[in-house]
DNA sequence: AATTCCAGAGAACAGTTGTTAACTGCATGG
DNA sequence: CCATGCAGTTAACAACTGTTCTCTGGAATT
């Protein structure tokens, strides 16, 4: 199915990856709102107006960031929800889940959790569609669970936020452990990970006497 | 207690004031790590360099911001909290006040929930810090209900936390509901009320069984 | 082999930014 | 009443911004 496109197009790509990169690095300390289009192209050492042949301005690329951060996640959200075993058993996986991905992907991590309410509009709301559409996928797979029996589809999709909220202010958590002191990080990630367990313990409890 | 002032420093708190304003209202849209003083001082009709006779920096002003938005609210947090009543009729009145005081304080909600997981470091540490101390005053309230016994000093601190952060989105859903087209915003309200309303009544849920 | 296409370069533009220095005028305290 | 303090002004600076137009070299197409 996919054709081996050629050098033209696979410079072309390669560039623009570049971009998004030092784009995501320069928002390690700045909002989207404050990203110069100079500034991006200068960390990748193109020339500025090279910037154009890719995306029409910074929140365009803030866009494109969201789908990159964020748009290859559905499957893991999926599989993470619908796992089988032990309820405690779960809550645990699901946290040290999390705890993974803040591992393997901080500055995507950080770059939604800063634009989730940033200063970009079109920016927001990719990020707010791509949670609607998380918020979704997790109703479907809480109605497959025999608790959810009885459980009309307006309180699934409560549950679904109150989950995908959840999960944001967890890894966010995460983030500021990884990003503290290096020494007070293996504590810290204990001490986040407690927290977020019991939560979603509590929040699984909620949910179990629901219809009481 | 409270000596009056003279007219100098009257007046420079007002100009101090008027700049506090101004930045607020640039911050619709935009986030503060793009905020220049130059704008804020053109807004306020006064020269650039008065600025510093306030403030050493934009990143100095959102910590003041900071204080004008949070400081002030310690006391609404603790009563609310503490209010008798039916339990469900205690949740209703929280969400409520919720949203008088977005209704209230637009800009200041949006500057905080922008500016929590922002660019600005300083700023989020004061955040950070104010957030802190909420959690630890619902805390103390949360200690003084009775069906609190039993708890341990951190579960209690956790559960406040999980208060506070879904006081903290269900304000940013209530201001979205504010920002949206006029015709809509009854109903989103009311949906976003419900929405809020739902999740409190669960977390409250599953605090009651947290001990079984 | 000749032609078209197009990602990126280069130069120039008007405007903006934060920060400095030296100033002015008026409220203040002696 | 007079000298001091200090909020706010004015002017100037080097550095930076987004955007435009023109150009170029090499891949893609014919």
């Amino acid at each position: 199915m996919s054709h081996t496109l050629g050098i033209r197009q696979a410079q072309k790509q390669k560039t623009r990856q570049a971009l998004l990169d030092a784009a995501l690095g320069l928002l390690e300390e700045q909002s989207l709102s404050s990203l110069g289009l100079r500034e991006v192209t200068r960390a990748v050492g193109v020339a500025p107006t090279a910037f154009y042949r890719h995306f029409r301005s910074t929140a365009d690329l803030g866009v494109a960031l969201v789908e990159e951060a964020l748009g290859s996640l559905h499957p893991m959200i999926r599989t993470t929800v619908s796992t089988t075993g032990d309820r405690e058993e779960r809550v645990v996986r699901t946290i040290d889940l999390i705890a993974r991905h803040v591992d393997g992907y901080p500055a995507h991590v950080r770059f939604i959790a800063r634009e989730r309410h940033g200063g970009v509009q079109p920016v927001r709301e990719a990020i707010r569609g791509q949670l609607t559409r998380f918020a979704q996928e997790v109703k479907d797979e809480l109605a497959k669970d025999p608790v959810s029996e009885g459980w009309s589809e307006d309180d699934l999709l409560m549950l679904a936020h109150l989950y995908v909220d959840q999960m944001l202010s967890t890894a966010s958590l995460f983030l500021e452990a990884l990003e503290g002191p290096e020494e007070e990080r293996p504590a810290r990630t204990r001490e986040v990970a407690q927290l977020a367990t019991r939560q979603m313990r509590l929040i699984g409890l909620g949910r179990h006497h629901w219809l009481d």
